[in-house]
DNA sequence: GCCCAACGACTGCCTGAGCAACTATAACCG
DNA sequence: CGGTTATAGTTGCTCAGGCAGTCGTTGGGC
């Protein structure tokens, strides 16, 4: 064949993407049995985890895969399904909240547990414990590597986190 | 914080889609360069991999993470574009192939070498060789657990093929 | 040979998401 | 203060992609 597909580093990618792709099939699975799709899970974790359940609306952008407007919609939907409301933000007239109702919390608390057995189950459990902190290892070089600046506008991926080395490069 | 979400799981996962994440932001760049997005990257490399730079709509499908219409819909542009042909498949009127024509191939080598080097810059360079093996068994055992029937119908690879050293793994 | 089930490709319809334009507010600066 | 610039969120437009339905083709059972 002599193929230049053969290349180490084309089965490199292949393999991290395939894995990638995998596990997001699984977890969507388990996701969608409770109603939420991976945006969703992503945003309500998001918020679930931050003080007060409550980002705004540019920080969750920043935080997650979407642009704001994408966000914008993510929480219409949601808002639509009594997971989130918008709350005024007192001190700054043009944001605004998006916060985790009880009714978001519970369906946050019956998806988790499932959630996290799918990880062990399709993932951490995989490995044994000095393999797993191999590659938890190797993932975090090359995340600190590639990371930032992902997908959209997200110039800093949120202020307090000072994401390690970003190398400001703005492409584009 | 007491937090759920500092579970090693969950970090686990994190790494993993942003890993993924980052790298795939970064390739997109350089692909758009040579006015490729992902999709159309994948499909002309999996063609052009193939014995004869061809392969049938489902068979493209099946080695791709899209749906037979998806397929049916790149190819469409990509014929636009000028990139690939269909071509009638003479002992199955039903099928067509899609073949890589010789601007596509020509497209494809401009733009190979520099994403080899983008994962050589983003990736496997930023590990040490021991690192770098350990990293990719990890992923291999992962892939292999989680990957297959991916996102679509893709149930066997492709018969023929029985994919090089890649992935030797099928199930279901 | 004939009929019916399975299959390959394509199309209509719909959803999700990004970009760019827009509005309202805030901050800055003279 | 008044004007300019930046920022937060939303909305119009567009496009990619999935699902389900369609049409032609094939192959199997009889």
């Amino acid at each position: 064949m002599t193929n230049v597909f053969d290349d180490p580093r084309i089965t490199a990618v292949g393999l991290l993407f395939e894995a990638h792709a995998g596990l997001s099939a699984r977890f969507n699975a388990q996701l969608e049995e409770h109603g939420l799709s991976a945006v969703e899970f992503e945003v309500i974790t998001r918020l679930a985890r931050s003080p007060g359940n409550q980002l705004r609306m540019t920080d969750l952008a920043a935080q997650t895969s979407l642009s704001t407007s994408g966000v914008t919609r993510v929480v219409d939907r949601m808002e639509r399904d009594g997971l989130l409301t918008r709350r005024a933000c007192p001190n700054d007239r043009r944001s605004s909240y998006a916060v985790v109702t009880a009714a978001g919390m519970q369906r946050l608390n019956e998806t988790l547990p499932g959630h996290l057995q799918m990880i062990e189950q399709w993932f951490t459990g995989q490995l044994d414990p000095d393999a797993l902190v191999a590659l938890l290892d190797g993932l975090r070089r090359v995340r600190d590597a590639a990371h930032p600046c992902a997908t959209a506008g997200s110039d800093d991926v949120s202020p307090e986190q000072a994401a390690a080395t970003d190398d400001a490069t703005r492409r584009r």
